[in-house]
DNA sequence: CGATTGCGGACAACTCCCGTCCTCTATTCG
DNA sequence: CGAATAGAGGACGGGAGTTGTCCGCAATCG
């Protein structure tokens, strides 16, 4: 703890520090600990509640203080391991592309990734590297999260960026742009930059991108020639990723289905059996939600799927010699 | 912004807020937004420095100040969204149990928990039941983060947990208990409590209680007949989840193996085959893994994943009418 | 070169902060 | 019921910190 000029306000981030762990403290505990006496403490608490974070104080012996929830979010102060798995936790959330909070997501990404200890982003990183990806669109497209925030920050500090890009004929270009917006659209996310050498906006799938690397000049602001860059995307991709949707029958209680899929909408067919849609962009992908199930089914709809069903039942059949 | 007494301290929290955010702010644009003079935020930056918190400042003209990464990690000021997304990406991650910092997940949801404004812990939960789980241990078993949170604030203030618990037998008993530490093993997540009604210690596994209610009684602390809560269940639990170790060979380069799942161990055999060794604690776990690669294998180990890939080969031929 | 930005010393007026009193209330335990 | 413990908060005086103003200096960009 250091002690001098920056005292008062250093002390009330401590204590609010050791108001989040989920436990209680004494007064006279953290005026030991922080090295004030139990009035200050008091004043401090005062202070605190002023500034809109509630500490509740319960009386009586055993009693002591600690921060509730309350209308506004405290800052969060974090330990080494917290931080890290905060870290991981966004980072396999990104990949999943949670639907609705795709952009938080990365923003809370690239805030965590600016002030993060080096030691820590590397222990992130090897982690990272360990969690097996749940990839379940099994195209193998997988966002990488590091260049999200690498995006996300080029974004928010205007810089112009350099990157290699492979359209999707496989050529592979050099680009030099001015980024704009992250957009996610399904499980994927694309970049909409201002490509000065085409004099145009262009847009740029993430996972095509590689070779990532901001140039830190700065570029003066842009404007879209649309209101959201959302809507502009979607207006000017023409070729969507297409989604299927898959309907089948299953052996097993509708009641089990919601219950492990709450994704699926479910009809009940009799008290065993129940008919399930369920919409997904890739066929392995709905493939393997209904494997998932461990019960009979029958797949009515897409073609798609029992094509690719058939292709499974003959990859499974010769890996285990029954084909 | 209030403006009173706790002027200074709040300040310095704003100030970190804003700097916090990926971009620079010119020290007069600083003080405009704080209602100070620049000679101010200067003596503020100077003790954001002396808290620890590493504030870089780019001279010149389109200069200014932006925190960076540093040695420890400053408070985290997050908006509503980027909370939200956070508490999210824990949830997924729990529920993924990524290996190592189980217990630093656990703790940072019970710290977000704590202070969460009940407006946005209401999104979380709504967000928590859209988001498919991605349940690849498919015995079923989900560990509900919303428990974990609560068994671990429970442990950390010491109060005594009501709840219902289904032993392995399909028996459903009430218990009492205090408890003191949350363990994890494997995919499952273990409760180390003190059972007064016995007068013993029990294990409980998590995805085996419900109805879990903190009663609000304290109980003093109690010493566990063991250093470590970890090796005292791995002592008692003569049952553990069996792991299951998969070889097999596949028709793919072992290059675009180990892209693809980075967890595998990989075995050159030619140019176009190799043969991989894959971990995993059930073998429907296992069996997706290698059918995502997505080409021709074969199995070799163990038996039990030869007769689970019989088995699907089965239910998808019955399923697509080709069995 | 000049413009813009950060850096930091000096000073004076003012504020606040802190510790030490004190009394009061709420809660728990014996 | 009463003792013990914990928080709440008013009063007060001395000391310390904070702030704005004014200044010259250093670094960077065009």
């Amino acid at each position: 703890m250091l002690v001098g000029v920056t005292d008062t306000a250093g002390r009330l981030l401590s204590l609010l520090s050791l108001l989040q762990m989920p436990r209680e403290w004494p007064g006279s505990e953290l005026a030991r600990r922080l090295d004030v006496s139990p009035r200050t403490i008091r004043r401090d608490v005062d202070r605190l509640r002023e500034l809109g974070y509630p500490v509740e104080a319960t009386m009586g012996a055993d009693g002591g203080y600690r921060l509730v929830a309350g209308t506004a979010m405290p800052p969060l102060l974090l330990d080494d391991e917290e931080a890290v798995a905060i870290a991981v936790g966004l980072r396999t959330a990104a990949r999943q592309a949670v639907a609705g909070i795709e952009e938080a997501s990365v923003r809370a990404m690239a805030k965590l990734e600016q002030v993060l200890p080096s030691r820590l982003r590397r222990r992130v990183a090897a982690l990272g590297a360990a969690t097996v990806p749940v990839v379940l669109g099994a195209d193998g497209v997988t966002v990488d999260p590091e260049h999200l925030t690498t995006l996300a920050s080029a974004i928010a500090n205007r810089e112009r960026l350099r990157f290699r890009y492979s359209a999707a004929d496989g050529a592979e270009t050099r680009r030099h742009v001015e980024p704009l917006h992250l957009v996610p659209s399904g499980r994927r996310w694309y970049l909409v930059a201002f490509d000065p050498e085409r004099d145009d906006w262009r847009f740029f799938r993430v996972d095509r991108m590689t070779a990532l690397t901001p140039t830190g000049a700065r570029f003066p602001p842009r404007a879209l020639p649309a209101d959201d860059p959302a809507t502009y995307l979607a207006e000017h991709m023409l070729s969507r990723a297409p989604t299927y949707a898959a309907v089948a029958t299953v052996r097993l209680p509708a009641r089990d289905v919601r219950a492990r899929f709450p994704g699926m909408t479910v009809e009940v067919v009799d008290e065993r059996t129940c008919r399930v849609s369920d919409l997904g962009d890739t066929v392995e992908y709905l493939a393997f939600h209904l494997l998932q199930l461990g019960c009979e089914f029958e797949v009515h709809e897409p073609p798609e799927l029992v094509a690719h069903l058939r292709e499974l039942h003959g990859r499974i059949g010769r890996a285990v010699g029954s084909g």
